[in-house]
DNA sequence: ATGATAGTTAGCTTTATGACTAAGCATCAT
DNA sequence: ATGATGCTTAGTCATAAAGCTAACTATCAT
């Protein structure tokens, strides 16, 4: 189960730098042209657009071009994934302590005995 | 607003190694040893080690030495402020997603008239 | 047609990652 | 006390990440 997840690796990875984090926040405010983005982070265009290709390439955002302006909005179904593998996790590991909690009773039990 | 959140990074960036996701589902499952995490994944002891540590780093794992075996297992709550973040992502967008909502009623209202 | 504007590409630098080998240290079993 | 076991440290290597500058292209306004 969960061989290797290529797309969780991109997701997160996108999600681990503090720059991406914060151009997601702001592109969920309203979408933005590039320069939009450059300006409050005060990092350079080019920086700015290769934070753009990583998040795009994840999934997270899209982007289009109109005339010389390229707007870039949020895409939210992309976190899904993100989700499905917390719940997962969730799931298998509060199932581990249920079995931790059985086995400690069973041991407590025969402790009694 | 969430301006830099290093727990966060530091989280993400953990979870974005299929190796080291792989190391978690497998310690979600029961405690394990270095070496057991080492065979599976066809990987030298140094490397896994180095995976643990960023793990741990991230407060994903906690380990225990007990003479010379080394014992991982997993802690669950440390995946929390993940979960928040998405969360707070999700009701951010939404909101956004409202107010478009609303501008695209009035803009038809306005046409209407 | 000129100049400003918006983005893009290319190339460079520094630091971090993920893997390895080889050698070291600390225990446990005999 | 010796050797095997289990982890640790140190050092190497190749690649990727995150930032920059400089130069280029494409569009819009005048």
């Amino acid at each position: 189960m969960t061989k290797h997840h290529p797309e969780l690796s991109l997701l997160f990875h996108a999600l681990a730098d503090p720059t991406r984090r914060s151009i997601l926040t702001r592109l969920a405010e309203t979408p933005a042209r590039v320069s939009d983005l450059s300006a409050p982070t005060g990092l350079r265009l080019p920086t700015v657009m290769r934070h753009l290709s990583v998040l795009e390439e994840a999934g997270l955002i899209a982007t289009s071009k109109d005339g010389r302006v390229r707007t870039c909005v949020i895409v939210p179904e992309a976190l899904e994934p993100v989700r499905t593998w917390l719940d997962e996790q969730r799931a298998i590991w509060e199932g581990r302590l249920s079995r931790l909690d059985a086995f400690a009773m069973k041991t407590m039990k025969e402790r009694a005995e």
